[in-house]
RNA sequence: CGGGGUGUAGCGCAGGUGGUAGCGUGCUUGGUUCGGGACCAAGAGGCCGUGGGUUCGAGUCCCACCACUCCGACCA
């Protein structure tokens, strides 16, 4: 039995729309439910269960870093949204507004926050004033919203869960530094629990945060080649510091403003999960985020000692740290095993007469299909070791996507005539011209994903004008 | 925001020329099953997306709106 083959009915096969594949996969897969207001969704309990370990994930690794959480007003008075002119110019299009408390119309709008750097800087304007306030590390998990015109589940939210970090620094330095460790944090979550292999580098000027000086993002690819921006991480220098005044004395008794960053990761990254791992058989969850790892279905359960055998086992697992379950419905075993394939549980453990005689339990890998028998003693090692072999090769794998989607190009005819054999990224030398990367885009619909910090060098000339060109830039379709 | 598609039971769908709704699956109960979506029997479940209109009468015809979805443009 191989892994690719199309177990599950009503799932649209991956291939063939890979669209309505992902849509098909995001319900069935319980893990979301629409709303009446559109683009905002339900995460059920699984979708939510997700994020939550991501979160944990997340949240640990910026404590060990100095952050700290907070938690910042949902609403924002207008006039302080105003008061950064790019950011504003960036945002107004897609921001909602709360016009009325009751009945009485507000004196002034507020907004809801669609992203809260301008309530960090109204409080940093507050709070800081001398070096010794500094740096301030901080974080927030909240949801924000941006009236899209398209929404998709995950990708494209109203309303999303997310968490956005806000730092302030004495000097520029620090600022930038801590903008780049933050890009390898989130590129540590992506590979080490996600599976998801990146692209780490700064944007270009035109794809750049409104209001920020650099903009450094980690670039995923989907199974279909088309690109998915995981997290970014924003240097400010210190523009929003004198757009709100921040300033405070230093060591040398002259007042100074300070350098500041944001970065954010949301529940899109829920979206990249799915349509990196995802097959014809449904979702493939990556097991260190896993809510569930691994599920034991008993097979012919009303037989002596199965039950049994089964709850132990479960015991057993979930006492080793092992995310077990059990289900003990009256299903049928096909229906179950069909059920946590499309749920994309890692390992699907069976335990039967058959087994028990022998002491041993049969295991099915969901990601290759592979069916093991393995010896009851010992177990919870051997699962711990597969645990670990799955998310090896899901990384792997999705590696091997990654560099076979990635082609290189010196022109455009070439780079056109490459995407349309094959989606993917086209890596292709620039000259820096904001001109050259918008003909790029009208001439192929490639934009500039990033600038990779590892850089390679293709040709002498832009793909573009032939002018002398210095960096490599990966371009992409993207989500 | 432009272009297409779809809204009828939880889900998937059928309902020529108008006469107040049906199939599959799922759900409930009981029984037999159980190593790849088991079987039998009996049940429950619908303001036909919303609002207007035409008509004696609208799931069906007309208008408007809303939602979902796909493809573009914009964005995390």
């Amino acid at each position: 039995m191989t892994g690719s083959q199309k177990r599950v009915e009503q799932i649209t096969s991956r291939d063939k729309d890979f669209a309505q594949w992902y849509t098909d996969v995001v319900k069935k897969a319980g893990l979301i439910d629409y709303s009446g207001v559109k683009g905002c969704v339900i995460l059920r309990p699984y979708a939510y269960a997700v994020w939550e370990n991501i979160q944990k994930v997340l949240d640990g690794m910026f404590k060990q870093t100095g952050h700290e959480n907070v938690y910042m007003p949902l609403l924002i008075p207008e006039s302080l949204l105003q008061k950064e002119k790019e950011l504003i110019e960036g945002f107004a299009p897609e921001v909602a507004w709360v016009t009325h408390g009751g009945a009485e119309e507000l004196s002034e709008r507020l907004c809801i926050r669609p992203t809260s750097e301008t309530l960090f800087c109204e409080h940093y304007h507050n709070t800081v004033h001398s070096w010794r306030d500094l740096p301030k590390l901080y974080n927030q998990w909240c949801s924000v919203v941006r009236w899209e015109k398209t929404t998709r589940p995950f990708l494209r939210h109203r309303e999303f869960l997310w968490q956005e970090g806000h730092t302030v620094h004495a000097t520029a330095d620090e600022a930038i530094e801590e903008t780049v460790a933050i890009l390898e944090t989130y590129a540590e979550l992506c590979e080490k629990y996600l599976a998801m292999p990146v692209i780490k580098g700064p944007k270009t000027k035109n794809e750049t945060f409104p209001g920020a000086a650099v903009t450094y993002a980690v670039e995923c690819m989907m199974h279909d080649g088309r690109g998915l921006q995981a997290g970014t991480s924003h240097y400010f220098g210190d523009i929003f510091a004198k757009a709100f005044d921040i300033e405070f004395t230093d060591k040398d008794n002259t007042q100074k403003h300070p350098f500041q960053t944001s970065w954010g990761v949301s529940t899109r990254l829920i979206g990249g999960i799915i349509m990196v791992h995802g097959d014809d058989s449904g979702l493939i969850l990556p097991p260190r985020i896993a809510p569930t790892q691994l599920v034991i279905v008993p097979i012919s359960m009303h037989k002596e000692g199965v039950l049994d055998a089964a709850k132990d086992i479960k015991t057993r697992l979930l006492t080793a740290g092992i995310r077990a379950s059990m289900d003990m419905s009256d299903q049928s075993p096909g229906w179950k095993f069909a059920e946590y394939e499309m749920k994309g549980v890692a390992l699907r453990l069976e335990i039967g007469p058959r087994d028990l005689a022998e002491k041993m339990c049969v295991i099915v890998r969901r990601d290759t299909g592979e069916k093991l028998h393995v010896a009851l003693n010992g177990l919870e090692k051997e699962i711990a070791r597969l645990l670990d072999m799955v998310h090896d090769e899901l990384l792997e794998r999705a590696r091997k996507n990654l560099a076979a989607r990635t082609f290189d190009a010196t022109g455009l005819d070439e780079m056109k005539a490459k995407l349309e054999k094959k989606i993917g990224f086209a890596r292709a030398m620039w000259c820096g011209n904001a001109g050259c990367e918008q003909e790029i885009n009208e001439k192929t619909s490639m934009r500039a994903r990033c600038v990779p910090f590892e850089q390679e060098k293709i040709a002498d000339t832009c793909v573009c004008c032939g002018s002398p060109a210095e960096k490599m830039v990966i371009f992409g379709l993207q989500y």
